[in-house]
DNA sequence: CTGTTGACTTGACACAGTGTAAATTGACAC
DNA sequence: GTGTCAATTTACACTGTGTCAAGTCAACAG
């Protein structure tokens, strides 16, 4: 097994992640990273082209350790429209603390990088996909207020499911992250059934 | 009048603000603005002691500008809590699109500047007394959910008002101003109304 | 007319951080 | 041994912020 001696690029992402986790959007310089990882600054480059793409790698790493695939299972096996919208949230929602550091970070780089800006958008494109789904069960079931359309109906639970509102009601509110998600499922439910 | 000549200040201001309002986020240079504004880059420094402090600066100039006293008015001279949650909305619903440019480079400056996360925190406790006046003109008519403390209520009027949801809906999924006002004042009514 | 003051300019520089390049070491395979 | 690969060290170019010192220029006071 590898899980003795981890590869050099393993540890490199690790390293960015628990410091990136450590606190969020202070991005963290290389340097550090190097150090955290326990190797030169220049070692980086031999593993990523620079430092947005180490970034992109890193969340792509968290999404392999944290298995999001298995995290979203439970929504895509839902029967009901509205138990595939109540998994979701709970899945998308309590997956976001996890990624925060990292995602946080992304999300201030792609201000400033076009190349952040498009693995971003990638990323909350795919999250979207699975509100598309969720929207989509609902319609089926006729569970859908009549007033929205799908793509409508999406745009809100997507907005809903983003990051900065996780971080306004959870970090600067302070609710509890259970809270948190009860809060949303009550929100999707009254915003977008008809009931 | 001063209409004629600005002093160097405030044609600096005006500059920051053109620059970033043309170009949300991708923080304008030192040397841009100081171009912008017909000075040399180190008089900028005469009038502000840093960057942060410049941006900082243009957002109070923006709001002098465009008279957010003023908008806020019939907020509050609003008569019932509903009446009073409606002319918050749109007031500054209406209001984020006007200062979104400078607004999002503090937002993005935050995560990394102390400074500009202090400024901004600041701001964003000014917005929430609207909301939180807003919640207490509602709890006084009656109109408060039962289930929802005032400070529940506020937060959440105060987290669909933030500017992340504008981005969201107006900039990501291209809705329209108009509509991003009508859902906000309808989902406000249905998440914090006993109706 | 002279001297002073304030606002601005010019040019140089220190510093931090990213990214590049070249020469070197150490380990391992064949 | 030789070649190769990963990683190291050292050096450097470049960008952008912020500082410093000296100089210009206009207005204004005496």
């Amino acid at each position: 097994m590898s899980s003795e001696i981890l590869s050099t690029r393993t540890r490199i992402l690790k390293a960015a992640c628990t410091l990136l986790s450590s606190s969020p959007g202070v991005s963290a310089r290389m340097g550090e990273i190097a150090k955290g990882a326990g190797v030169s600054r220049q070692a980086l480059y031999l593993h990523f082209p620079n430092r947005t793409d180490l970034f992109v790698a890193a969340t792509k790493h968290l999404d392999d350790e944290f298995g999001i695939d298995d995290v979203l299972r439970p929504s895509r096996e839902a029967r009901t429209g509205a138990e595939r919208l109540n998994a979701f949230i709970e899945a998308w929602g309590n997956y976001i603390p996890k990624i925060y550091g990292v995602a946080k970070t992304l999300m201030v780089l792609q201000a400033t990088d076009a190349e952040a800006a498009a693995a971003w958008e990638t990323r909350m494109q795919d999250m979207r996909e699975g509100c598309e789904a969720a929207v989509a069960a609902l319609a089926r079931d006729g569970d859908l207020k009549r007033v929205l359309s799908k793509r409508q109906a999406t745009d809100i639970l997507w907005t809903q499911l983003s990051i900065p509102v996780w971080e306004a009601l959870v970090l600067s509110c302070k609710w509890p992250q259970e809270r948190y998600i009860a809060y949303l499922k009550d929100t999707a439910r009254q915003a977008l059934t008809s009931e």
